[in-house]
DNA sequence: TGTGAAAACTAATGTAATTAGTTATTATAA
DNA sequence: TTATAATAACTAATTACATTAGTTTTCACA
């Protein structure tokens, strides 16, 4: 057992990721990957399933890469402090690598463990960053709900071009961070 | 002039949204859409330029839509109760025509003068409602981002089947917007 | 009742995903 | 050093769409 050696994973998901970042999730195709990986469309398929199973692959990769610039920007933070660093590093990541945001969230519909298990992984760390805060229980788990929909829907607006005007983005971002952390202090969610 | 009287726009609009609905915006296909409207593919290009106009136009006719609940949603109310109002109107719609929702966020780049007028008349109303909160000039606008943020955040999430948990998610929403009401109330946006 | 504008059609082309079957390469076993 | 088995990569073929060109059909009105 020791065929020949080709194509690994990684370098295939490393020139997806670029693809996808250069034109878009909706513009990856086996056509174009092949091509800047110097080999023909079918030889993809020694490696991956198709098409689908690229993408999911590649929401996998996206998260692990999203999951590691969030602990790094925590780390050694807590309370609000903590909160604000993650939100830069997700909005941060969102606009670094707007096509892989959007592969990790447009993740097609399936039951892959390996996804689940780092989409949890993102989750996690955010419950644990809003431990500090004390809600109980239903509360904790409303309040993550909460959060991460102002972390994707900001950061997926922006990527959209939906905020039209020419008004300063971090600014809007920053400020609705700090709305909802006065929001959480002072008792709603309790 | 007054040739052969065929099908029209809100006719097939209103079969694309069906199908979209149904299988989901990356489903829509003119094949299909020509199929349940009786007619072979090419026929369709009697009435739309191809199919990335077709989403084009079905974000148009989504975004009236939307509009439409949200102001029925907010008349003969003010204040927090408007907000919640229009929340619910929002959610509600994505909720009840997810595909269309989608298309209305996802429509694709352009310069659309009619795309444009449709996506502003709904930022127009959550201003106008925001505006009973006194915020000054940038503020406004700021508070209005993170408002959309909220709304676009939760929404999608949900619709993407992201919130695992087995926990009411409509306790989660109505949690999150009165968190947000009482970040502005706090004083945090001046 | 005739007609012309536009709806709908058939046929053809191009692109992309996928499958089947073949050839080429190379890490190890002999 | 050489043989071989595992498998990467290839060519050829199929399928599904979107789109274009060119033809036929229909029907509201003059």
């Amino acid at each position: 057992m020791s065929p020949r050696m080709g194509l690994d994973l990684p370098t295939i998901l490393q020139k997806a990721g670029e693809i996808v970042d250069e034109k878009g999730l909706d513009h990856l195709s086996l056509g174009e990957l092949a091509r800047r990986l110097q080999i023909r469309t079918p030889s993809l398929y020694n490696h991956i399933e198709g098409l689908e199973a690229l993408r999911q692959k590649l929401a996998i990769h996206g998260l692990h890469n999203l999951h590691e610039r969030m602990v790094y920007a925590a780390v050694g933070r807590s309370g609000d402090e903590a909160v604000r660093a993650l939100s830069e590093a997700y909005v941060s990541f969102a606009r670094n690598h707007p096509g892989l945001y959007d592969a990790t969230f447009r993740a097609p519909e399936t039951d892959d463990p390996e996804l689940q298990q780092a989409q949890h992984k993102v989750v996690e760390l955010v419950v644990q960053v809003l431990q500090v805060y004390g809600l109980k229980d239903e509360a904790a788990l409303h309040t993550v709900r909460g959060f991460r929909s102002i972390l994707h829907g900001f950061a997926s607006i922006e990527l959209a071009g939906g905020f039209g005007l020419p008004l300063d983005l971090d600014k809007s971002f920053l400020l609705l961070i700090d709305t909802f952390l006065a929001g959480i202090h002072s008792g709603t969610s309790n």
